[in-house]
DNA sequence: GCAGCTTATTGCCTCAGGGGCAATTGCATG
DNA sequence: CATGCAATTGCCCCTGAGGCAATAAGCTGC
């Protein structure tokens, strides 16, 4: 099996066009046409049959009453599918439900991506109502516990463009980022407190693969007035040692896989 | 709003091939871009160029290690934005739950499609290990207990091509199967005895809107030694219920949805 | 280590097919 | 009833997508 030609290709741009169209409809809500032709600036006729193409493969769909499209049911098949092959996610359930366990608040893990780390798994604290996390969720690279454990710990530069912020005390300088991350190299942790979503607060560990590469990103997040600072010093401990816990069990499953 | 043209579009050629990438990649399996192009019978140079605009979409990923192709992270949050709107999964919750309870078997919530039905929510039988169940599964239309409910229910024919055979007791004949359908019509549910799996057995009912259309269609399924005839005959009456209540959830629902 | 296989990617040329415009149809609104 | 906007489609032109062949990079077996 050959390898290794790094591809730096010729795009198909129909392609990247119907993907801008998923970006549009990827929130959630129906968009008829226009609406969409009007946020990519791609003509409407195209934007028409683009939609048309992506509906005959299920990919968005058609609805009859409104006249509007919106993703279809096709998606959560291929979702699906990549979440049946994240075997991470087995060796690390258990260690989910020991830190909820310990904490009382909500487990996530997630795994590092592009430009932002993406949630693939959580517990829910029992104590939350409230659902503050979700599958296939991004964490924004500068402004979460998590996002941050990605810049300092992946091979990534940091975000180069403008930092979007959402709360008062979102960092959006990015010399302040660069400390920040260098912070959370030397502590071996990252943290937020409100930077994400007001009176939301997070601590997120590494989990290195057997090549001490990033693998994934374990966090636990909480509601200000439960888990403040007290409480994510009490959290920092076992959140440490079941980031290592995984860590080894990735190990192991590795070895196992290896064929060769 | 204006509506109503049935969309009879020209398609974007190329956005059809790139589909037809993902179908390959939609097993789970990685493959690389000759492997693809062999099963697609599209040129190996047109399928390296829509993987890598597929991958800058972050819809496929590329595999340095083995430079071979597989499903990106991307379909993680685009699937999962589906699942978002799906509301009937809120209102159905608790009755699976109540089923699972009731019958001690895996109960599942699926949404009928174009061809085939695709699971949106289930709750696992207490006593099943291994899991019969995943969300974005399709129920194949002539051989499960879904599938039938929603021939015989929902508003579309029934299939014409090849009836694919899974085991010995799959209904594989067109007149068989049309038979079967009106049966399921005339008793008001669906059933399968090992036509989709060996030993595995289900019952299905139809979940209606306020319009008295097909919306959903919830089941019940086991192995067979466990889930007879005898436990299936007894598990109807709850089904039906639990059926009967969702579709009545979904009518409160959609009545305060209702905004002109 | 070399010869011969396969695989992935890219340059180049050509022409099919995709994009844009404008016309058409269908609703909605005043 | 007139006007306006949305969605789709016919048509034409030209771009950009696809195919071929060449290239690069492994991997396999000897």
């Amino acid at each position: 099996m050959p390898r290794t030609r790094q591809p730096a290709h010729r795009h198909v741009a129909s392609v990247t066009r119907a993907l801008t169209l998923l970006d549009v409809l990827a929130d959630g809500q129906e968009f008829g046409t226009n609406e969409i032709a009007r946020r990519t600036a791609i003509n409407a006729s195209t934007v028409s049959r683009l939609l048309a193409t992506l509906a005959a493969g299920g990919i968005v769909e058609h609805v009859p009453s409104t006249g509007r499209y919106r993703l279809g049911m096709r998606l959560l098949q291929l979702g699906n599918a990549v979440l049946e092959r994240l075997d991470l996610r087995d060796i690390a359930r258990p260690h989910l439900e020991a830190l909820v366990e310990a904490t009382d608040e909500t487990a996530t893990l997630s795994l590092p991506g592009e430009r932002f780390a993406v949630t693939i798994d959580f517990i829910q604290s029992p104590s939350s109502v409230q659902s503050i996390a979700r599958v296939g969720r991004p964490s924004v690279a500068h402004a979460t516990a998590t996002g941050k454990v990605m810049l300092a710990f992946g091979e990534i530069e940091l975000p180069t463009g403008r930092l979007e912020s959402f709360t008062a005390r979102t960092i959006t300088d990015h010399q302040a980022l660069a400390a920040e991350v260098e912070r959370v190299r030397r502590r071996g942790f990252g943290q937020t407190i409100g930077e994400r979503e007001e009176g939301l607060n997070a601590i997120a560990f590494p989990v290195w693969d057997d090549q001490a590469r990033l693998a994934a990103i374990v966090g636990v997040q909480g509601p200000a007035p439960r888990f403040g600072s007290k409480a994510m010093r009490r959290a920092v401990g076992p959140l440490g040692e079941q980031a290592a816990a995984i860590s080894r069990g990735l190990g192991w499953r590795r070895n196992e896989a290896v064929d060769r």
